[in-house]
RNA sequence: GGGGGUGUAGCGAAGCUGGUUAUCGCGCCGGCCUGUCAAGCCGGAGAUCGCGGGUUCAAUCCCCGUCACUCCCGCCA
C-alpha cells in the first residue's frame, strides 16, 4: 500500500519539510515523518494488513547514523497486540538475515525500558558486553565527599561500572582521558578507584568512610584487579556519561565481538515525559496506547503511565520501533488533552482520525523498521551514508546536484512566497 | 547554537620538532613481454599542499581568519 507523500503538518514530533501549495496561497504541505496516520486509517477502515517501503523525512540536524530523508519498512495489522507484532518482527528479521547468510535467534530477549536506563544508561543498549552500570547513590547519603553529596542533594544519582579484572589493562592516563568523553557528555568529570593487592587507590577514597568504602565493594563485587568508575550528576547525566564510558572501554578494551548481531527489544516505556520546556510530551507519539492497568491514572499520575510502546535495538543502534494504538476516540482525546493539544488543534489537526475510531476500530498496532540502519549495520559500516546512493551531506546538501538551491523569483511569486533570507532573490 | 577532527595528484594515503627537485599505492599514458583469469617488466604525465592573510632568510608544517567535509552535544525515534 503506497500513501501520498503531500501530506499535512502536524504539531508533534520532529520539524516538518514544508511545500507550498501553488493553487492555495499561504498554505503548506509536509512530507511524511511517517505514514503513522495513514497507516491507522487503513486499518480502521478494515484493511487487515499493511506494509510499505516508505521514505521518511525529518528536518532535524544529522548525525552518522541519521539523515533527513530515510526509508523504513512500516507494517501495521489489526487485531494484533504487541507480542503478535514482535512475533512478526523477528520472523521478518531472521529470513533477512538468511537471505543475506547471516543467522540470528528468536525471540530475542527483552528489556524493559528502565532497566536499560539503569544497567546500561542508554534506551538502546548494546548487549554484546558487560560493564554494566550499577546505581550506589544509597551507599553515599550521608557521605562527607561533597561531590557526591551535592549530586545527591539536588535529586542526582551516583552510579558505578565495575571494570572486572581490567585494572592491568588501563593506565592513569587511560582513566584519566575518560574525563573529556565525559565532559563531551555535559558531565563535571568522572572519578575511579583502583583495586589493588595493597588496597583501593583513588584520589577520592580518602573522603569515603569506612562503612561506605565496604559496602561499595560488596555492592560492586570488587575484588583486587578491577577498577570502579563513578559519576555523579543528575540521572540523564550520569547515564549519558556512563553510557559514553561504557561503549569507549568495550571497544578500547576488546570486549565487543563485532561479528555478533545482537537484537534487544526494548520495551514499557513511559507514556509521557517533559519535554525542554517541561510541558508534557509523548516519548513515542500521540497514537500510542497506554497499557490497560495504568489508563485509570492517566489523569492522576500521568508520567508514570506505562506505553504499550517498544524499540528494537541491534548492536546498540535503535533499527526501529512501533506500539499499539489507541483505537478509541475518547482515550485518544484523553491523551491529546493531556498533551495539552486543545480540542480545537485536535479536530484541526487530528479530526479525522478521532471521527473514524469513532465509527468502532479493531485494536491495531505496528513498526517501523530502518532499512538504512540496518544495512549499515549488516555491512559493518559506520555512517548511514555508506548505504545511500545520493546522500546528503551534514548540513543536508546534495553535492552532487547541489541541491537545495536557490531559485528564480517568478517561482517563489507563483507560491506566494516571498524570502527573508538573503540574498535569496538573486539567483 | 556549542565542542572536536580532517582538507596534500583522478582515488586512497605518508610527510618527525619549518630547510634544497613534496613521497607511496591504485588509476592514467607510452613501450616491452605474456595463455588470459586483481598479470609482469621498463618509462612517463599528473599537486596554486582547501582558500586568504600573517610570522620567518625560508611555511604542507607555526599563528589568525575563512570555506568545505566529518564526529559529538543540543535537536531528532
Amino acid at each position: 500500500m503506497e500513501t501520498p507523500v503531500l501530506g499535512k503538518s502536524t504539531p508533534e514530533g520532529a520539524r516538518d519539510y514544508l511545500v507550498p501549495s501553488r493553487i492555495t496561497p499561504g498554505t503548506f504541505f509536509a512530507l511524511p515523518q511517517s505514514p503513522q496516520l495513514y497507516k491507522q486509517s487503513l486499518m480502521i477502515s478494515g484493511f487487515d494488513r499493511y506494509f510499505q517501503i516508505a521514505k521518511c523525512f525529518r528536518d532535524e540536524d544529522l548525525r552518522a547514523d541519521r539523515q533527513p530523508e530515510f526509508t523504513q519498512v512500516d507494517l501495521e495489522l489489526s487485531f494484533t497486540d504487541r507480542a503478535g507484532v514482535m512475533s512478526l518482527t523477528e520472523k521478518l528479521l531472521k529470513h533477512l538475515l538468511k537471505q543475506v547468510g547471516r543467522s540470528c535467534t528468536i525471540p530475542f530477549p527483552r528489556i524493559a525500558y528502565q532497566d536499560a536506563i539503569l544497567r546500561f544508561g542508554t534506551d538502546a543498549p548494546d548487549v554484546r558486553f558487560g560493564l554494566e552500570i550499577e546505581d550506589v547513590s544509597g551507599l553515599f547519603t550521608d557521605t562527607a565527599f561533597t561531590v557526591f553529596k551535592n549530586a545527591l542533594s539536588s535529586g542526582g544519582v551516583v552510579r558505578a561500572i565495575n571494570l572486572k579484572g581490567h585494572s592491568s589493562a588501563l593506565s592513569r592516563k587511560d582513566l584519566d582521558d575518560l574525563t573529556p568523553l565525559v565532559h563531551s557528555c555535559k558531565g563535571k568529570g568522572i572519578a575511579w578507584i583502583r583495586m589493588t593487592e595493597d588496597g583501593p587507590q583513588s584520589p577520592i577514597i580518602k573522603y569515603f568512610s569506612e562503612d561506605e568504602s565496604q559496602s561499595l565493594y560488596r555492592k560492586l563485587h570488587a575484588h583486587p584487579g578491577d577498577v570502579i568508575v563513578f559519576a555523579a550528576d543528575t540521572e540523564k547525566i550520569v547515564c549519558r556519561s556512563l553510557s559514553a564510558v561504557r561503549l569507549y572501554l568495550g571497544r578500547k578494551l576488546g570486549l565487543i565481538d563485532d561479528t555478533q548481531l545482537a537484537f534487544t527489544w526494548v520495551e514499557d516505556f513511559p507514556l509521557f515525559e517533559h519535554d525542554e520546556t517541561g510541558r508534557t510530551a509523548s516519548v513515542h507519539h500521540p497514537f500510542t496506547s497506554p497499557i490497560e492497568a495504568d489508563i485509570h491514572m492517566l489523569e492522576t499520575d500521568p508520567f508514570a503511565v506505562t506505553s504499550d510502546a517498544y524499540d528494537i535495538v541491534l548492536n546498540g543502534s535503535e533499527i526501529g520501533g512501533g506500539s499499539m494504538r489507541i483505537h478509541n476516540a475518547e482515550l485518544q482525546r484523553r491523551v491529546l488533552s493531556i498533551l495539552g493539544i486543545d480540542e480545537q488543534t485536535s479536530h484541526d489537526t487530528f479530526g479525522f482520525l478521532l471521527e473514524a475510531l469513532q465509527y468502532g476500530a479493531p485494536p491495531h498496532g505496528g513498526i517501523a523498521l530502518g532499512v538504512d540502519r540496518i544495512m549499515m549495520l549488516l555491512l559493518g559500516t559506520e555512517s548511514i551514508r555508506d548505504v545511500i546512493a545520493f546522500p546528503k551531506t551534514q548540513k543536508a546538501a546534495c553535492l552532487m546536484t547541489g541541491a537545495p538551491s536557490l531559485v528564480p523569483r517568478e517561482q517563489l511569486d507563483e507560491l506566494h512566497i516571498e524570502s527573508i533570507a538573503p540574498d535569496i532573490n538573486d539567483a
